[in-house]
DNA sequence: CAGCTTCCCTAACAAGTGTTTGGTAGATTA
DNA sequence: TAATCTACCAAACACTTGTTAGGGAAGCTG
């Protein structure tokens, strides 16, 4: 990384780049960088998925990290959207599960690349000050999981013989890790593989005795 | 990366380093590729963390690329005796399911660096001639896996209500990206983990009615 | 028409990249 | 003691990296 010279200044007064030309680059860096990884993506290979030249890009935007910023911000900010609303409903513990794995499964299909992004990357950049609303979504995300499956286990739906934590990890690393090999309009839909995951979850692979 | 000129030549016959202190290397290197990613870790990183310059590295290997192919071929060497002396045995498909989900959790456990690398690396190497035995690797992985779930389903001892090749994705996940939270010496045995996530596998979270 | 805005190109920059070359201190061997 | 070998350092190399500065073509506005 070049030019250390980060002054930390929103520095574009004269330039006003179009919001939907900026989504459709964003669109295509998302998916380079899903492909490839972040750090194996040099801003040359993404301004040729677009058709134009690296230094281009820097019309719309001020830097190549703030491009993954916005894509992970931007993916998050609708997660939650629809994750709130699954969460004020008034849903018993295991109807709140299936409705959040069946959203979670939602997300994965609208934003595919994102979430590989955020889940091959969030680790190490969750240090950097920058990056630091990673760390309160992923706070939020885990309080969310465990207090369903506390009411699920106080209500008796959920079994109390397991490791919670474990069960959190469990089933939030089966549904997200589903976006490396998902890909949409491949057979099976969001809302059926939600279903036979849940079943999976629940009721296990084994044959009931 | 730099020096095109790549005469594809393993030419070092005047030197001979010892296998003891290269295993001391690529485990400091394993242990900076699973921390920040493999493109992000710079060679000069790799040297800091062995307490030497980087240059030096290459008395030792002929490239970074060359040190994460014997990181990833050592695991994945290691992980098939264990697996095919499980694979051997003449168990029953349940018996196999639970054997090789241990056996990964004992791996994880072993060589952590390793298989998160893999999990990071693995899906973008595979198009390199070089690390084709990644995908050889893979297909095995994968017979071995359907072939299980499938006996299990034929006597009786798997639900047949599912799609087999998302039951397996679901079982390989769910035990691979363990690596990416699991701390050795941190509480949970290998086979303690093992123990949990066959339980929530193979019976499910939901209480039985 | 002139002026402005939007969007991209050309061409360069400084820092960082993986790698090589030649040397050398210390132990080991002859 | 001299020769050899091991394991490293010092300094450079060719190239790639993210980023910047200046310019210009097309379209719209007055």
């Amino acid at each position: 990384m070049p030019k250390k010279n980060q002054q930390h200044q929103q520095k574009k007064p004269p330039v006003t780049p179009s919001p939907e030309r900026r989504e459709e680059l964003l669109k295509i860096a998302a998916d380079v960088f899903a492909e490839q990884g972040y750090n194996a993506t040099t801003v040359r290979k993404i301004a040729d998925a677009a058709g134009m030249l690296a230094g281009s890009l820097y019309y719309h935007f001020d830097s190549k990290e703030s491009m993954l910023e916005e894509i992970l911000r931007t993916f998050l900010t609708e997660l939650w959207d629809g994750y709130d609303s699954v969460l004020s409903a008034p849903l018993g513990p295991r109807e709140t599960l299936e409705a959040l794995v069946t959203e979670s499964f939602r997300e994965i299909d609208r934003h595919r690349s994102a979430v590989a992004i955020y889940q091959k990357e969030s680790k190490h950049l969750v240090t950097q000050t920058r990056f630091e609303y990673l760390v309160e979504s992923q706070q939020r995300f885990e309080k969310a999981w465990l207090t369903t499956l506390e009411r699920g286990v106080t209500e008796g739906v959920f079994r109390a013989d397991l490791d919670i934590r474990l069960a959190y990890r469990f089933v939030r690393d089966t549904v997200w890790v589903a976006a490396s090999w998902y890909r949409p309009g491949g057979g099976h839909s969001p809302e059926e593989i939600a279903r036979q995951y849940l079943s999976m979850v629940l009721d296990g692979i084994a044959v009931r005795t």
